[in-house]
DNA sequence: CCTCCCTAGATTGTCAACAATCCGGCAATC
DNA sequence: GATTGCCGGATTGTTGACAATCTAGGGAGG
């Protein structure tokens, strides 16, 4: 009896299901910076009560994507400029772990294939002079370049730092200069992890974050 | 009317000062791993209702800290020898980021100060051959060492990092081969970070923690 | 006109009870 | 004798109601 394929029964619970879908109305842009969330409406929303729905609440809280004000309610949290580089920072640091443990572990053509399909989305995006899709891509791509670390603690630390930078980009989306410089970009990326030195491959990567910090 | 200095009131909310206490239960080894967190007897114990605590669990949960499983209840998570390969790795990261962000700013000696009192706690538990002593202090110093980055994000990973550094360590407690070589270690370190270049200080930090998870 | 106080409304914080689910053990069956 | 079905006990998941707190607006007083 081969019973590999199918996957032990883990039904997301509620409050995982809640917390996921808030987290895509930020990513999608429904909850902007400031936003209060109103717990009567969500709850009526989702179709449940306010307890689970606080629960869920609370893990974003703890995440740092929305903040809890006492007796006022909970927010969605607005950055500062010293927190937009914060963002950047942490990034930088994070991607730079994630490529280290990759080569490091002679995983090249897999981390090339993992960002190829963003490549494609982002120049696709990028040929319909679709900005936001472009900027969707990009997310995607530094997201799959995380992902292929395979360490599930860079994982989740970016997974944050992704919905806190979304949160940035909304308001001066449209504000992007060159959309083929930025796909090139990111191809030069690829090119970098695949070809050159880990060294080389880190350094290229912080000054791609470092340029987009500027922004 | 100068204001600078009476901070916003921020009276800690029930649920953030709950999840800090079961924090500190962790990291003081009341909860160990694979532990239940009852609702009901955790309640009474806090003398709230269970509505507050759930919210305070759903918080450990998304840290990573907590695993919680449909209708079972929530569990102090247990730490695989790969879990125990992620979290160094990841410290690594993270405490090199911080590393690279102090010296870039030019802020070797305030580094040093901010180190220096976990280093003499721990010389002074090492020399009344008191190993708990000693990795607390342990986990006090690298603690500090990425608070003076200053970065809130690098701040917040490193605090769930050192809670499950904590559970690994807990039960492997007293195999500690040396605490004089521990101390040691860790003034080199500081060495390190006052005196070389900043490659060579990454290359200590990396090298210590690849020590550690050889124990 | 400005300031302060106070009330009304709304929102959040907390609670205790109800419903759903799961685990253990026991008995029935093949 | 091993497996299956079932029930009791316990724990979690969810709910609706109650209490506490804050904000906004109007009115009295200076």
């Amino acid at each position: 009896m081969t019973l590999d394929g199918l996957r032990p029964v883990k039904r997301r619970s509620t409050v995982e299901h809640i917390a996921s879908e808030l987290r895509s109305a930020i990513m999608s842009g429904s909850l902007e910076p400031g936003d209060q969330l109103g717990e009567a409406d969500l709850a009526e929303h989702f179709a449940v009560s306010r307890g689970p729905l606080r629960e869920a609440m609370q893990r974003l809280v703890s995440e740092g994507v929305l903040e809890a004000i006492a007796n006022r309610g909970v927010f969605v949290i607005e950055l500062t400029l010293d927190d937009v580089r914060d963002v950047y920072r942490t990034r930088s640091v994070i991607e730079r772990g994630a490529v280290e443990t990759i080569l490091r572990e002679r995983r090249r053509e897999e981390l090339e294939r993992a960002l190829r399909p963003s490549i494609r989305q982002m120049r696709r995006a990028a040929d319909r002079e679709d900005g936001p899709g472009v900027s969707d891509a990009d997310l995607a791509f530094h997201e799959a370049l995380v992902e292929c670390s395979r360490s599930p603690r860079l994982i989740r630390a970016m997974r944050t730092l992704l919905v806190e930078t979304r949160l940035c980009l909304g308001e001066l989306r449209t504000t992007y200069p060159d959309l083929d410089t930025q796909v090139r970009e990111h191809e030069a990326l690829v090119e970098a992890f695949v070809e050159a030195t880990p060294a080389q491959a880190k350094a290229a990567l912080t000054a791609h974050l470092g340029d987009a910090v500027d922004r």
